[in-house]
DNA sequence: GCTTTGCAAATTGTAGACAATACAGCCGGT
DNA sequence: ACCGGCTGTATTGTCTACAATTTGCAAAGC
């Protein structure tokens, strides 16, 4: 059985094209684990060497997460985890919100009641880790939440666009505490959020998901450099 | 003279990365002229030898123009002209209408005199256009108002992420013949955005940017199979 | 003492060679 | 006549080697 599962899993992994894919997703990982600060050079040679393959495979790598803004390309100077000011992440959180509030607006032209019911689950549990300030439990609801909504409206153009831009904003995260404070709020627009979708209205559901992820941005700033939680 | 300003042309060129660079962006350009059809072969080496380079910098190219959702790779099989279905259409037009909506909501919060006059003087040279039926004329006007729109917001992730489903949507074009119907509409929806921007009203921005965009969408999807003009 | 200039080491950019995989056509069997 | 396997060719995937550029350091000059 497990032994099955290894080998559809590596079947997979072939599949999606052996090496660059796989060094590519690796990088990504790594970066986005925190690994390596922002602004800091990722070496070729070392990079190649700690992945046991060539140089090859790292560059298309590199030129992948270039194109996904997860790291800048200087010529003749090497490649360097993208740096993501306090002005950057405003940009990207903007748009994010556009992206999440869109989302919302096509969910709420065609969302079912089994997505209705599981939005609401969701819910449900966060109250419940809300009330037991349990953030630990909390964290993981919360992305389900807007995970599902994203990959609900059925639009994949859509759902790789918000993910790109959620990837990019873990990169600021400039030593940044995660503060509880405002997670009560933020279930309070999930609400918002649900109420609109469960009326079909798309105008209310865009309103509701571009201003929730417009508070998380003023939740993150408020703090003095950046925080870690997008409630 | 001339020859000072090529040589920062040169300059300029080997500034941004030598060969990978320029290469994407001959890639770039060809597969966006539609010289290959959609769903067209690219071969690397055919590639390589008719830029005058070797296969790596074509490699590297691929994977930045996949990540751009301009092709699609398959492994050991090779990478393909990206195939926008109708379907695929209609998704980057939605996610197109959210950012481009979102676009005029920021505009709304921070347009300033000078770029409403820009925007404006664009208006009336299209009502011009539209007058006499010139569409030559009609087409970069068009243009340049979304793209002063989006640029205006000073948000660079904004723009790069509109663009880009732009060119993903040039994709789709198959065989589309210009038909200028409907036209006129189009410029009373710039009105309404133009509007809303002066009114310095967020909400009422993103629903005239919105609405243009799905208004655009279905203008292209009522014709037979996808037309060329996103108006 | 500080700047500048030249050299050496390291790193990136590119090219070419080799291995692995997929595809087309052919052959033999049913 | 059709299907399955086989073989040759073309193409992709990866590695290694070489060229070009940058960087760090040391020595000379102001």
């Amino acid at each position: 059985m497990a032994q099955e599962s290894a080998a559809l899993e590596a079947l997979d992994l072939l599949r999606t094209s052996s090496l660059s894919r796989v060094v590519q997703g690796e990088i990504e990982r790594v970066i986005l684990s925190g690994t390596y600060a922002p602004g800091e050079k990722l070496n070729e040679k070392t990079l190649a060497d700690s992945l046991g393959v060539s140089r090859g495979p790292v560059r298309e790598a590199f030129q992948a997460l270039h194109a996904r803004g997860l790291v800048e390309m200087i010529p003749n100077r090497g490649v360097f985890v993208q740096r993501v000011t306090r002005h950057d992440a405003v940009a990207i959180y903007d748009v994010r919100a556009g992206v999440f509030g869109t989302a919302c607006r096509l969910l709420a032209e065609r969302i079912t009641a089994a997505q209705s019911a599981e939005l609401n689950a969701l819910l449900a549990q966060m109250d419940g880790a809300g009330a037991r300030r349990d953030l630990d439990a909390y964290f993981p609801l919360n992305i389900a939440f807007h995970t599902a909504i994203v990959t609900g409206t059925g639009n994949a153009v859509l759902a790789d666009n918000y993910f790109g831009l959620v990837s990019r904003l873990q990169l600021f995260r400039a030593r940044g505490l995660v503060h509880g404070g405002g997670f009560a709020n933020s279930n309070i627009e999930h609400r918002l959020i649900m109420a609109a979708l469960d009326a079909r209205d798309p105008r209310a559901a865009f309103e509701a998901g571009y201003d929730h992820v417009q508070a998380g941005k003023k939740r993150i700033l408020s703090s003095d450099d950046g925080g870690i939680a997008p409630l």
